[in-house]
RNA sequence: CGGGAAGUAGCUCAGUCUGGUAGAGUACUCGGCUGGGGGCCGAGCGGUCGCAGGUUCAAAUCCUGUCUUCCCGACCA
């Protein structure tokens, strides 16, 4: 993409209403704008992120066997009533009346639409297990949004539900998502840990929350240091084997938020103990049939009897990402992306546009590089050398092809790392091949 | 929902106390000088001062109401 063809507003200024470095810099980078409170539109680089993020969380679901579809987000009024919801939920669920005066909703998330879905489709045990998600926009409407799109009224996520025959199954399916979720955050570029969870008036050990550490985080978390070495990255995971060694390796570690935090434990943990403050950015949770029942969601048993099916939901926070990733992973110039969801990987600074040699030189590491599949951002535009270097640090590009009347008379150019900060002089060769490590 | 703050140019803000021609920086446009970390000089463009009502000869400024946004707390992917 050649930048002065590109629709990118950054900002010099942060604009007074964003306080958190993530919102700060997601108006700044030209992400997003503010419609009101809580409600943003995408901007192009923005809505590249948020893409990036949605494909890999996409991919990974796919890959245990969830299948896409796409709900709603207008639902009718009677669909909760009849889980009980429609007057548990509160003012936070936004109320709205057709023409016909029906009441409808705009969802704040779908266990009642696939409870239904599920309930009209399937009839006997032989089709279970099985897991459905979809990608949607959900509206909660929040007496104080805040923090950008971190704490958005309408937000963007991914809802996966599993329906089982007994709870062995709906343990299996549990522990799919659990191990699949681990792989998405490390495709993120995300060190999210899985904490243990309030799962209410259900009991047991089903619900977990996976939290990255961020000093603006929500909650006080703590977690045995060791969780910091826990990783799956080169491990080739059979899903449909024995996953329960992975999740045990991952919970059996002490790791909570603030509300199940157990004083005692920490104090015998000692230095061995991390406290930070943390994000959520997924939830994990079992729930039986706590909707099944009322949605009238059964299968014929192997016995002809019919049972309530066992059901799990699943949430990430796509949108919420985008902004936890900046949480994680910025400084005082601007956003460092990591690779996998970067709006483009590689920035190519032109720092004379209209000299004909750099020109020259830009133009052809731009198509080199486009015909190796790369998003290239090439800043063409006529601007001065520090503007270029402010605005590629401040959208984050890991890396930037420097490229100067200096070098290009050497034959050389400038490969700056946005991560380490370190630049090098190199051939342009070795910093093509460089950047494809 | 309780407590607090703020709405003036695209953005950051001054002006409001003490009523009297609408301001600065930046961004943008044009010209010139520049050219490796948001450069310099000059000339321009740009505003129903959130909205409504009131007081007054006169309101960004005073009064009343209202809307919006942000912060702290309680609550949440």
């Amino acid at each position: 993409m050649r930048l002065s063809r590109y629709y990118l507003p950054t900002l010099k200024d942060t604009p007074a209403e964003a306080q958190i470095a993530s919102h700060r810099l997601m108006l700044r980078a030209g992400m997003v704008r503010q419609s009101s409170a809580g409600i943003y539109s995408w901007l192009p680089l923005g809505l590249r992120v948020l893409k990036n993020i949605e494909t890999i969380v996409r991919e990974e679901q796919n890959a245990i066997g969830c299948h896409e579809v796409l709900m709603p987000t207008i639902q009718p009024a009677d669909l909760w009533r009849k889980s009980g919801r429609y007057d548990d939920y509160g003012p936070e669920m936004l109320r709205i009346v057709d023409r016909h005066e029906r009441d409808m909703l705009y969802g704040p998330t779908n266990e009642e639409q696939i409870t239904e879905i599920f309930a009209e489709t399937v009839r006997s045990y032989r089709e279970l297990p099985q897991m459905l998600y979809h990608i949607q926009w959900k509206f909660r409407d929040e007496v104080r949004p805040r923090f950008g799109v971190m704490r958005g009224r309408e937000f963007l996520m991914k809802d996966a539900y599993s329906f089982d025959l007994n709870s062995e199954g709906a343990r299996l399916s549990y522990n799919k998502m659990f191990v699949s979720y681990l792989k998405t955050y490390e495709r993120l570029g995300l060190k999210a840990i899985p904490m243990a969870a309030d799962t209410g008036p259900i009991g047991g050990d089903m619900s977990h929350e996976f939290l990255i550490l961020a000093d603006t985080g929500e909650s006080e978390i703590a977690c045995h240091r060791d969780f910091m070495d826990l990783s799956l990255i080169g491990e080739n995971i059979d899903f449909d084997g024995d996953l329960q060694p992975i999740v045990d390796r991952f919970t059996a570690k002490y790791a909570a938020t603030d509300e199940m935090r157990n004083p005692e434990t920490e104090k015998q943990l000692g230095d061995q103990l991390i406290t930070a403050r943390g994000i959520e950015v997924g939830h994990i949770f079992n729930f039986g049939t706590k909707y099944s029942k009322p949605m009238g969601a059964k299968v014929a048993g192997p016995d002809g009897h019919d049972v309530f099916v066992e059901m799990g939901s699943y949430g990430i926070g796509v949108s919420r990402l985008v902004g936890a990733i900046i949480e994680a992973s910025h400084d005082d110039d601007g956003i460092i992306w990591p690779d996998a969801v970067a709006p483009f990987s590689v920035g190519i600074l032109n720092l004379k546009s209209g000299d004909a040699a750099c020109d020259q030189a830009c133009t052809g590491i731009y198509d080199t590089l486009r015909t190796q599949g790369r998003d290239v951002l090439y800043d063409d535009r006529d601007a001065r050398a520090g503007t270029k270097f402010a605005d590629a640090d401040l959208i984050g590009l890991p890396w930037q092809l420097i490229v100067g009347p200096r070098g290009v008379k050497n034959g050389l150019v400038e490969l700056k790392n946005r991560k380490s900060g370190a630049r090098e002089e190199l051939s342009l060769e070795s910093a093509l091949s460089k950047i494809s490590e």
